[in-house]
DNA sequence: GTTGTTTATCGTAGAGATACGATAAACGAA
DNA sequence: TTCGTTTATCGTATCTCTACGATAAACAAC
C-alpha cells in the first residue's frame, strides 16, 4: 500500500488545509453559527456577519472547498450545513498535536 | 466586566490566529517535531525540511509570533520548544466547535 | 413570458503570504 | 581580535487572500 507510506505527511497537509480553512475570525463564526443551528440559509449568514453578500460567499467557498461544509441547493436557496465526519476529522488530527 | 462581553469574538478572533499559524504544512510538521523531541534547535528543523534556512526561520517567527513556540537563546544557538499552553488552547478551542 | 429573490461569479484593488539568496548579528573558540 | 557557526533580517519576486460592487445565473411566483 504505498499511499500509506507517507500517511504522515499527508496528514500534515491536511491538518494544514482544514487549519488553513478556519484562519479567518468570519470563517469561525460561519461554522459555529452552522453548528448551532445545524444549518440554515446563506441569506441568515449574511444577515449575521458584517461583510458585503459577496465576500460571504466567497467564505463559504474556502469552507466548502476544504469540505467542512455542505451546500443543499433548495429552490432559489442554498441551505449550508457542516460536514460532520470533516469537523471531527479536524478536531481528531488537532487532539493528536 | 465589558470584556467577557464579547469573549465569543474574542475566542473566534483567538482561534483563527492559531489556526492561521498551523494552515501551512511546514508549520505543522515544525509543532510535530518539536513535540517529539521536546525541544530542539533551529538547525535541526532545517535539516529536517525541504525548506531554506531563511525560510524556515521565518515559519518559526509565525509560529513564535502566534504564541505556540517559545525560542530560547543559548550561545549562538537558540533552543525552540513547543508553548504547551498554547497548544493546549488551540486543542481546546476547536474540540468546543 | 416577466418580476423579484437568492446566491454565485467576475473584475479589481490592496494587503499579506511564501520562497529564496544575500547579508547582518550574536556568540564560542582559537 | 579573528574565524567559524548559527540564526535573524533584508530585499525582492511571485503568488494568494480579502474585500467590495457589479453582474450573471437559478428559481418561485405571478
Amino acid at each position: 500500500m504505498p499511499e500509506s507510506a507517507h500517511c504522515g505527511e499527508n496528514a500534515d497537509q491536511e491538518l494544514a488545509s482544514l487549519a488553513k480553512a478556519l484562519g479567518h475570525p468570519a470563517r469561525v463564526q460561519i461554522i459555529r453559527f452552522l453548528v448551532s443551528r445545524n444549518s440554515c440559509m446563506c441569506g441568515d449568514i449574511v444577515e449575521h456577519l458584517p461583510l458585503a453578500q459577496s465576500t460571504v460567499s466567497q467564505h463559504l467557498k474556502t469552507l466548502k472547498e476544504a469540505g467542512l461544509i455542505r451546500g443543499v441547493i433548495n429552490g432559489p436557496r442554498v441551505c449550508y450545513c457542516v460536514e460532520p465526519t470533516a469537523l471531527e476529522r479536524f478536531k481528531h488530527l488537532v487532539a493528536g498535536l
